[in-house]
DNA sequence: TTGAAAGCGGTACCAT
DNA sequence: ATGGTACCGCTTTCAA
């Protein structure tokens, strides 16, 4: 390891004091323009760099983000955490801020829990994603003392914020849309528990079909987010007694695995069958039909997330849920249903 | 930013020096186990939490590599790229390194180089993920004074690695896959010129071609690794006079437009024609046909990486370039060569 | 407009 | 086994 030039250095090279320097290269007003030029040209030629490291110390700021990356065993994430991280990191860097990654596996051997982690490189806040109901250091997350924000997951504690997507009003279009293809029995494929929307997914789609008086038990059925899970359910749906029409299903990944079992049943797909996913994977439009999802937007959320914490910091309100407005992307896997002989065109607000 | 707890806190509290505490807590071995246990537990009942800032600043040692996220902007990478970014951190955090991580847009609009971010947080070392060859900081990389890793690209300059994928010995297998199937006439999709493996695959090809003496330049066609330039290179192979009955393509996700051209026109794959892709995307399996492709190991890369730039740290000599193994994973996509009548069964070594 | 000096929170050298 | 102290590189009063 090589020295490096500090400011002390071109202070005695010039024959001025570190003071003047520090002032001249921050570009203080109080510094005439003469001396600035000369100091950071000095600067340039001598190869200086500033050390961040030393001015955190002093000024007591960090300028950090801390980012964990949690449940990366869950393959539904991969492209969409890619997006969140790009939207994290534009946001975070257009602001001045770094962003530090963590992950679990070695954190968490070490029995050093997240905040404790954050606080020992003095990070100013905190992101979670794919954060679990299950995961042990919940509670610590709930009181960590600087602003945290949590992707799909609401918790209690004063700095902890939640950047969501609105699933209720995104899956009451898809429900809208698939009931005025004439559907009256459509199923649900939910997701594991250890997710909070999981529920929040369940509840929307419970709404609309009370709001319809078209609930029933029997419609339901459940997976962990995998796409083998969604084949299994669909063979539970294909055997069900209230034969529905067509499934709203909790994820693209199970909606995948459901059509190829609806495929395998000799179940045509959307003529004997409509079928809705959640996310836009990217494999909706390899699949065969396309699949009509609700999309998120992943990159968004991630630049929002970046934003609550900084306004935090900047003593602006934040509020603690914020969910962004989710897309019906219409393709091919849903159609008219084909039992229904009063299929509406226009109806409901 | 309410006052934390030091070190001094702590000495003055049990009426000790501060180097004691600094080294009870760090688990010197010059220190009585009787004080260490005492240090330990006062300073976690005053709530003392470690400044690695300022560990950093004197052992002039900041523990972290920095990450630049390039080039986001091709859709090919987003799964890939999560698993890198996976293994990365794994790897880093497993041997007590932070990851800094970096995306190109802000930062080289505020008009400062990778290398410059990177020395002034004191970064020990750097990965590269998705850099283009007309990256205009390309020479700024070559000369880092620091151990540098890039994905998928070798540079010159002393401290700069490469680590990638064996495409070489990768597509010779999936080669010899087609050439045993009775295929002669294999065409090949090659990608953009801004990538560096564009040449090696397409080298890769031509040697095994050659050596078959089967080479010919009306095999190849090109794209840029979207899916649109995918379809539209197999639309001109569906019109070429060579009559391919194969295609080795350079990415999955052309592929996948290949395969849908090659639908469009009414060709059956694969018993018409057969296709291999590279990379192993999700969507390989979703496809009708699943996709044979080339699979590459991007979270042993990532964690190859860090292993590579941590070697380097210790003084210990590391190779220049690193090429993981890739396998061949044969799924449906490929069939014997319909037009010839001498399909070989199990050839060459 | 510039300078002197006191830290920020640790670590490490040299004593004891 | 423990303490005194200088210092890492920078910023920030306060004084000149």
């Amino acid at each position: 390891m090589k020295k490096r030039v500090t400011i002390k250095d071109i202070a005695s090279k010039l024959n001025i004091s570190p003071t003047a320097v520090s002032r001249a290269l921050n570009d203080h007003s109080d510094i005439s323009e003469s001396l600035k030029k000369r100091v950071q040209e000095t600067a340039r030629d001598m190869g200086y760099t500033r050390n961040v490291i030393a001015k955190r110390l002093v000024t007591n700021n960090s300028n950090t983000i801390g980012c964990f990356m949690l449940g990366r065993q869950d393959i539904q994430e991969e492209t969409f955490g890619f997006h969140l991280i790009g939207g994290i990191i534009d946001e975070a860097n257009r602001n001045n801020y770094d962003i530090l990654l963590f992950t679990t596996s070695s954190s968490t051997e070490q029995g050093k829990d997240y905040i404790e982690m954050c606080l020992e490189r003095r990070v100013e806040g905190a992101i979670f994603m794919g954060l679990r109901l299950d995961d042990p250091y919940l509670d610590n997350i709930s009181q960590a003392p600087f602003p945290t924000v949590i992707f799909d997951t609401e918790l209690p504690g004063t700095n902890v914020y939640c950047v969501t997507s609105d699933n209720r009003t995104g899956i009451r279009r898809a429900m809208e849309y698939l009931w005025n293809l004439g559907h009256e029995r459509i199923a649900f494929i939910a997701g594991h528990a250890q997710a909070q929307v999981t529920k929040i997914r369940f509840d929307a789609y419970r709404e609309f079909m009370e709001g319809k008086h078209a609930f029933l038990e029997g419609l339901i059925f459940s997976g962990d987010y995998t796409r083998q899970s969604g084949y299994r359910a669909a063979q539970e749906i294909l055997v069900s007694k209230l034969k529905p029409s067509a499934v709203l299903v909790s994820s693209d990944l199970m909606a995948l695995g459901a059509i190829q079992a609806f495929k395998d049943a000799g179940l045509h797909v959307p003529s004997e069958m409509s079928i809705i996913g959640i996310d836009n994977i990217l494999a909706c439009e390899y699949i065969e039909p396309q699949l009509t999802t609700i999309a998120q937007n992943p990159f968004k959320m991630g630049e929002q997330a970046v934003k609550t914490i900084i306004s935090c910091l900047e003593h602006r309100k934040q509020p603690r849920r914020l969910a962004l407005e989710m897309e019906l992307i219409v393709r091919g896997s849903c159609g008219p249903n084909p039992y229904s002989h009063t299929q509406r065109t226009l109806a409901l607000p």
